[in-house]
DNA sequence: CCTAAATGTAACAATTCTCGTTACATATCT
DNA sequence: AGATATGTAACGAGAATTGTTACATTTAGG
């Protein structure tokens, strides 16, 4: 796969269960919403259930609910409870410390790309999955 | 690989150029500096010179030269040159439009990359090659 | 109290990406 | 002419992601 789509599914499932306003909604179902299978949902899920951003309800009957209010939750909660410590190449970036380039250059990149991740992040912050909720809303008022 | 190390290595060589102060420098001995395989560079100076950021001369004594000034290449020149588009787990992402959710997430989630991506690249657009260069010698003022 | 429904997770295959490596054609300086 | 470099194709190993099956565990509700 080109880039891993553990973030835009979970803001899909996230969407979704502000779309079903508070109802326990089984990963069987949000599957279907977002076409994969159920297992792929309930890895994301747990996921965002450690982040406490999610609720689950085992057994029949149960599911999966918000944790807070849609706009309580950003998404870049999210996004740090589902993707991985980005790298960004430098885990595998071991250059040659005898040269005087080698030697610098891993601590100056850190650098550069924390704040690359950091501008990025915060555009992040300022939108909730409310906001989302609305949009879809918008142009689509009709709950089913 | 978790992710790619294509922009820290692309840095890394324009950081040695720099370095070198415009002299004909051949892959092997940026390879040296990098600790990798001449081809690996080779490969990344392609995308660098097709973006004319670098200027490569054939035969013997031959070798790669900045096309400008460290200080007229931005690291976001670097990152366009080298990095893929960036789909954030877009491409393999084909909810379900018979769902309400579905068939509106898509274009949602797109404006809100576009957004996160921007906000990146922004960091990127005011750092140059020079001043990477410029934090290289900071630490470690004797050329070899 | 029993059954149906649901979560939680392990395990595995298929696909894709990245990187290192070898090989070789081509170009060019001395 | 010969040594030195670029340019690029081809291939393999390793890792990550996703879909899938399987199964243990939990729980609501009749």
């Amino acid at each position: 796969m080109t880039g891993n789509s553990r973030f835009a599914v979970s803001l899909h499932i996230l969407a979704y269960l502000a779309y079903r306003a508070g109802m326990s909604v089984p990963s069987a179902e949000i599957a279907a919403s977002v076409d994969t299978n159920p297992v792929v949902i309930r890895r994301l899920l747990s996921s965002l259930v450690k982040a406490r951003l999610v609720k689950a309800q085992k057994g029949a009957s149960g599911g999966f609910s918000l944790a807070s209010t849609p706009d309580n939750i950003s998404l870049l909660d999210v996004y740090r409870a589902v993707e991985p410590q980005p790298d960004h190449g430098l885990k595998h970036f071991s250059p040659n410390h005898k040269c005087p380039v080698g030697a610098k250059i891993e601590s100056i990149l850190h650098a550069i790309f924390f704040k690359a991740q950091a501008g990025m992040e915060a555009e992040l912050a300022h939108v909730t999955v409310g906001q989302v909720h609305a949009q879809l809303h918008a142009v689509c008022p009709g709950k089913k």
